[in-house]
DNA sequence: CCAATACTGAAGCATGTGCTTAAGTATCGG
DNA sequence: CCGATACTTAAGCACATGCTTCAGTATTGG
């Protein structure tokens, strides 16, 4: 079939797994091992080193070897720019709020609780 | 398996789809019905109509039918379900501009081009 | 050095997915 | 009424996915 190689269809396809989605969070909260993220699934790790490689192979997530020990952290663009799929498709009503969120962005950085 | 059966896990999976995505473009442009859903779409009605369903069931889209003509449109509540889910996944960075514009849309309706 | 640690990779099984073809069932227009 | 229209549904095929087991390969601590 090979059909599914787009990024945009890699990264959905690889946030479908509610255990990915789950690896996804915990990277969330800083970098960490294969042994480390396998630790609290249950299932082997080879299951799941299986899944990382899923999001690494999405752009969702990025690991380096060092050692014996690889380590995987989220990689922010990736989620991003799968997120920003929907912007350009929100309806009408919701769009002129995203809209003002965008200019005022763009005008003045933000006051941290003044 | 029967495993994804959560609606971001069903939504995640539609939206994997290049053929689903294009069928959700058509639809943000208005409502349509299967005929005119499946006729720019090089494959056989009776696949756009599985693709519809996987839509549907995922909540993304909606339809109703009347005479013997079904129409189908986009849920937009469907869409920011499944967009909801990155929000509270933003790095800190992109979150502080994201918790301005949320900010500002609550505390007063936006003006278009004044 | 060498056994424990930390992965890595291949094979295999059960199911799921994306199509097609083919045979329906309603409704509509004349 | 009756043929065209507009789907609908089921069966079946090829290939993808989510696991498991099992057999590696590097690294490292003592």
């Amino acid at each position: 079939m090979l059909k599914y190689r787009d990024p945009l269809s890699l990264a959905f396809q690889a946030l479908a797994d509610p255990t990915r989605r789950d690896l996804v969070d915990r990277l969330l909260r800083g970098p960490a091992s294969v042994s480390q993220l396998a630790e609290p699934v249950d299932m082997t790790m080879s299951a799941v080193v299986q899944h990382l490689a899923v999001l690494e192979g999405a752009g969702l997530v990025r690991s380096q070897k060092i050692g014996r020990v690889r380590t995987f952290q989220v990689d922010p663009d990736g989620l991003r720019r799968t997120e920003d799929w929907f912007r350009p498709r929100r309806t009408p009503t919701e769009s002129r709020l995203d809209r003002l969120g965008e200019h005022l962005a763009r005008s003045e950085p933000p006051q941290e609780n003044p």
